[in-house]
DNA sequence: TGTACATCAGTGAACGCGCGTTCACTGATGTAC
DNA sequence: TGTACATCAGTGAACGCGCGTTCACTGATGTAC
């Protein structure tokens, strides 16, 4: 009887007493925790218990669990801007700009959701409390791995897609500043409702339909018309 | 020297051996600690503390933390409904319909951004995950604790203020339906990303003029025009 | 009005748990000579 | 090409913490007679 754990992975033994590669390990278990329970669940010694490894090796390579929590968060925001990037792939290049720009928010918004109903745990890793914008604004090295294949961030890509509906003249440019905010409100609420509040059992199963008319009273109230 | 604990009030010797009404007293701690941090604050032992008594006593009156939890909830999204019934007092009454309905969207969408604001760990507590709307949907016994003055709890408040849209001509009738999740969804992720999220640092001051802004796009896309 | 007694709200002590973190260590690796 | 050695990634053991929860108890209260 080898004593089971409730941790899934079997503790991988190592063939050399160096791990190799304990840095990328941690995270990626780190990553795991989250994706399966959200940040409260990126716990340093399952981490290093996953990386088959004691636990006070985690310390070579993180701080402390706060720097391990960073990391995760990086890689889940990198994780969103793909799910967006992916969408916006989706989108036939010969439409008219006004529309095109129009689809390119739509993307942007529908990959949010669809990222925050399939991967919950890294969604609110992601947007959980942090010091995020404010370390960027202080010109922090914001880190590359928050990125996405574009270079971009969610909150980069939104802002680009909102760019575009102006330069198409569809978003009168002194509405332009700040539509960020109003736009990633509404979708972050709705995502946050189902998948970590009170609507989760209610709407749960609609809720890309409802995201959908999200956006386009999103559309309808920024754009005026 | 006395003992000295992190937690504040004074252990309160009991004159008696009896507490008198310690259920209460249990409440009333948990939502304190909910009031300063959050669902993950309500922790048995130093509600038990607070009220100077054993931490066991806790289980004659909760069937364990869950069941606190739930009544500090039950009694947080009392206090929203009441922050919302607050901003809907101060309406004048003599104003147009379709003014006046409008004024009451705003005042309970205000007034919920406000007690977001200056209350989080109780908005917190309030929203965080739970199977609230469905135990209701499920007809169980919602419970009154979590109703305003007026009877009726957030979601019914935001509700009544549509009826009045609709009612005053301002919003289509057939928009109506599941019109509360796009507007609560706005409003409700502009509080997240602030007091929960990654926003805080650089929005917190002006939250609430992009509340207005927010609720300008809200009903715009709702009522189109 | 006084006494016996059942009730049950609180006590005291203990349990097992998992966590983050620190300590002095060991042994594989790769480099300098 | 071989050997000495510095480096530093991992080990093993332990710490103190606070939590939720269970056990057998005790003693104040109020009711029945």
């Amino acid at each position: 009887m080898s004593s089971a754990r409730p941790s899934q992975p079997v503790p991988k033994p190592r063939s050399t007493y160096r791990h190799g590669d304990l840095r990328r390990a941690l995270l990626e278990a780190g990553v795991e925790l989250a994706r399966a329970g959200g940040p409260e669940a990126v716990v340093l010694r399952e981490a290093t218990r996953r990386a088959g490894v004691a636990p006070n090796a985690a310390y070579r390579h993180f701080e402390n669990r706060q720097a391990l929590l960073y990391a995760v968060r990086s890689a889940a925001l990198a994780a969103v801007a793909r799910a967006m990037e992916a969408e916006l792939a989706t989108i036939p290049q010969d439409l008219p700009p006004a529309e095109f720009a129009r689809a390119n928010v739509r993307a942007v918004g529908m990959g949010y959701l669809r990222f925050a109903q399939a991967e919950s745990g890294l969604f609110r890793t992601a947007f959980g409390p942090s010091d995020d914008l404010k370390e960027r604004s202080e010109g922090k090295p914001a880190g590359t791995e928050r990125k996405g294949q574009s270079g971009l961030d969610p909150f980069e890509l939104l802002g680009a897609a909102l760019d575009k509906l102006v330069a198409a003249g569809v978003l009168q440019p002194e509405r332009r500043p700040g539509a960020e905010f109003l736009a990633w409100s509404a979708v972050h609420g709705l995502a946050m409702l189902v998948i970590d509040g009170p609507l989760g059992p209610v709407l749960g199963p609609q809720m890309l339909q409802i995201g959908e008319r999200l956006i386009d009273m999103v559309e309808k109230g920024l754009c005026g018309n």
